[in-house]
RNA sequence: GCGGGAGUAGUUCAACGGUCAGAACGACGGGUUGUGGUCCCGUAGAAGAGGGUUCGAUUCCCUUCUCUCGCCCCA
């Protein structure tokens, strides 16, 4: 058998095509979210296990990490989220730092999931975080980038719709049908299915957990329309900065456990792709678990597969153009003698792709075209003795014959 | 971990229990070594693997592998 040709399952090859789609999103990403002033940071791709061990989420730990020992015999873990690292990394510097802290990062994560459509074993997630700051400003805030950045890629409000729920306040209500901490855990994994399910399923699914009396009382907190008072207050906010598709929903928690009070999702409206796009939410105790004082923090998470199918569905992604400004075409037995020219366009600022193969024209030409540059710029002994240069705009089939100086303005005019 | 679907040229697909498994697109080359995306001609290129049924299997059956969609969980 030979090498396979594939990438491993679950993750992905960037051939330039993607990877100009990939350069595009994090170029809008990394403008919205450093336009509210976050500084960008990485950690490095492994981690001790027991990082994740502490506070993640069973699941994860338990069946989805990517582990394994190293020579040393440390046991370590390809991170598969974010927030632990960057909360560590705040602790370790918890008395420096100048709080409120704007952090930002794409890093690239790693599950041992089955794949489907919208997730992968891999992923590049934008975390954005703010550290320090306990009041729901902080909260607004972020829920405000997330709601920026699907604007900034053309998003209109009725493609999306950012669902807020407080887990403090549901806690408290969990807490008034006084039931043990297993049942609180379970019921918290049953609300977050509620969506999924028939809601008789989910009725009876709640009556068996908890007896019958409780789960009315339960239900009539998930029907309730009525904010609790800091989710009332944030959507307050959002609406008067322009954010209509903002609502209460009770039935939203989030998967990880570290999650403290205001927790929110985005979801997809579109109907081929009904979804939860991505969340985040509020994580006062995770710093303070690196034997810190705690630091209050928010943040969120959103990963490139889901987006990407968010833009694709809603058809948001631009044309996007290839690196290579120029493909050069020598005609004859030219190349030493055009060296000049072709470093001062270069000089100039453009990308230029040469030609060196010496094969006919006609060839050259389809191999220009094909690897998709918007210009070509023939450079034979005529035009060397001349000191003017053939150039062809290939989107509009228009062939103008320029010194260099004139090359370099009419294509950065276009 | 559980369940559905699919594996045939590089890609998307087709036909067929029995001559040489076809096509389109793509690749490469040619159509007078100074001009592409239209046109003409040519060349190369395929049954995931293993087993079974059969005179004969790409075709039917089983196993396995891979991909894919869903469940669980999540981004």
């Amino acid at each position: 058998m030979p090498l396979s040709t594939k990438a491993y399952k679950g993750a992905r090859d960037f051939y330039p095509e993607d990877m100009r789609v990939r350069k595009y999103m994090f170029a809008v990403l990394r403008r919205v979210v450093e336009s509210f002033g976050y500084q960008e940071y990485d950690a490095p791709f492994l981690e001790a296990f027991e990082l994740y061990a502490a506070k993640t989420g069973d699941e994860i730990v338990n069946e989805q990490l990517y582990s394994f020992t190293d020579k040393g015999g440390r046991k370590v873990a390809i991170r598969p989220e974010m927030t632990p690292s960057v909360s560590r990394m705040v602790a370790g510097r918890r008395q420096e730092l100048a709080y409120p802290l704007r952090w930002y990062s794409i890093p690239n994560l790693w599950r041992y999931e089955r794949p489907q459509r919208g997730r992968l074993r891999e992923h590049y997630q934008l975390n954005v975080d703010l550290f320090g700051e306990a009041g729901i400003s902080a909260d607004f805030e972020i829920i405000l980038v997330a709601d920026k950045i699907l604007k900034a890629f053309g998003a209109g409000p009725d493609m999306y719709e950012i669902k807020l729920n407080s887990r403090k306040a549901m806690d408290g209500s969990l807490k008034s049908l006084e039931l043990s901490e297993d049942q609180v855990s379970s019921l918290v994994k049953l609300i977050d299915k509620k969506s999924k399910m028939e809601s008789s399923d989910f009725t009876s699914a709640v009556a068996e957990q908890i007896g019958q009396p409780k789960a009315e009382q339960l239900s009539s907190y998930l029907e309730g329309k009525m904010p609790p008072e800091p989710v009332e207050r944030l959507l307050n906010l959002l609406n008067n900065s322009g954010v209509n598709n903002a609502v209460y929903d009770p039935s939203v928690v989030r998967g990880f456990d570290y999650y403290s009070d205001i927790v929110f999702e985005v979801y997809d409206k579109n109907p081929d792709n009904n979804r939860s796009m991505f969340g985040g939410g509020r994580y006062d105790g995770l710093v303070g678990l690196f034997g810190v004082e705690p630091v209050p923090t928010v943040g969120f998470g959103m990963g490139d597969v889901t987006l990407r199918n968010f833009l694709e569905g809603h058809n948001l992604l631009p044309e996007l153009k290839t690196e290579t400004d120029v493909a050069v075409i020598l005609i004859g037995d030219v190349f030493i003698k055009a060296q000049p020219v072709i470093e001062s366009l270069r000089a100039g600022g453009l990308n230029l792709a040469v030609d060196s193969t010496g094969r006919k024209l006609d060839v050259q030409l389809k191999h220009a075209v094909k690897a998709g540059a918007p210009f070509v710029i023939f450079i034979g002994e005529q035009e060397l003795a001349e000191g003017q240069y053939k150039l062809r705009d290939l989107a509009k089939s228009e062939e103008t014959k320029l010194p260099a100086d004139k090359i370099l303005e009419a294509i950065k005019r276009a």
